[in-house]
DNA sequence: AACATATTGGATAATTTTATCCGAAATATA
DNA sequence: TATATTTCGGATAAAATTATCCAATATGTT
């Protein structure tokens, strides 16, 4: 369903939320380590989402990735579009170039109902609302925290 | 959602059901033309429903693809696991080793929920049966047919 | 000012997925 | 039997994704 790409950002992102409600600014480094993911690879990811402002980044000891109040209205689907594009949630499932209500693909409207489950998967919690969850213990993350 | 090679497999399967229904059986090439992939590419993907005996093959001339009676409970969900495995169907959608129910990952109940509507879709209808409805005209495989 | 820490960005490498090529095996038909 | 057609299977190539490396930039601390 999510590439590589995706699930790693996905992890980064709530990690990062869960810190910054503790007010700890985290390093590419340490998200990494975290997340189980290889940390050059999750710096580049992060590069992407700090570019599209779903999280914060600042230079230099003590700097590190953050979420704060003016990125608390970001949720997941934000953050696969960033990474994968908008494949999940639009065009023909598969891949016809004509596929249209008028003009189904054989899948086309059992695929209107998938993408209606996953968009509320994705749009229904902020990742604020997330990490939260996850300081409750409610969900976890890996190992982690 | 799909692989390139799923999408591939899931025109070529239909494609083939309708030819069948009007008694013709037809080859690699004919079957990537049609559905507008690449014959040899396409060729590698129907050896693999070919052994999982989702469709049948006969060599030589006048040979090819088919589907038959003894072809007829399958439905996209075996066609999807034949080419790319059943992650779209179990695991941790973020990759996460350890997720359950009671040790859930953040997205886990509603990837439950998704992985429901999937199913559906996949499950519903047999492959015959999707073929009924293209050559009905009720939907399409792209320019053909 | 010097140094250490961290992100940024570009280049490169490894792996997986997608795609192509070709010869061998099977089989219908002339 | 010879020939043409078609799948089968293995090898190879191209492209995309995943992953690594390193130098440049920014910034806090001593």
């Amino acid at each position: 369903m999510f590439s590589q790409a995706t699930k790693y950002a996905i992890k980064s992102v709530i990690y990062i939320w869960t810190q910054s409600l503790e007010d700890r600014k985290v390093s590419a480094k340490e998200i990494g380590q975290k997340i189980g993911a290889p940390e050059a690879f999750t710096a580049k990811i992060l590069q992407n989402l700090t570019k599209a402002k779903i999280v914060g980044s600042i230079k230099g000891p003590n700097g590190g990735f953050f979420a704060d109040e003016s990125h608390a209205n970001f949720n997941l689907k934000d953050v696969v579009k960033i990474v994968d594009g908008d494949q999940l949630f639009s065009g023909c499932s598969l891949g016809l170039h004509k596929c249209s209500e008028k003009n189904p693909c054989p899948l086309h409207f059992e695929v209107v109902k998938v993408r209606k489950e996953i968009d509320i998967m994705l749009t229904s919690k902020s990742l604020k609302h997330l990490a939260v969850e996850v300081i409750k213990g409610q969900t976890h993350l890996g190992n982690i925290i």
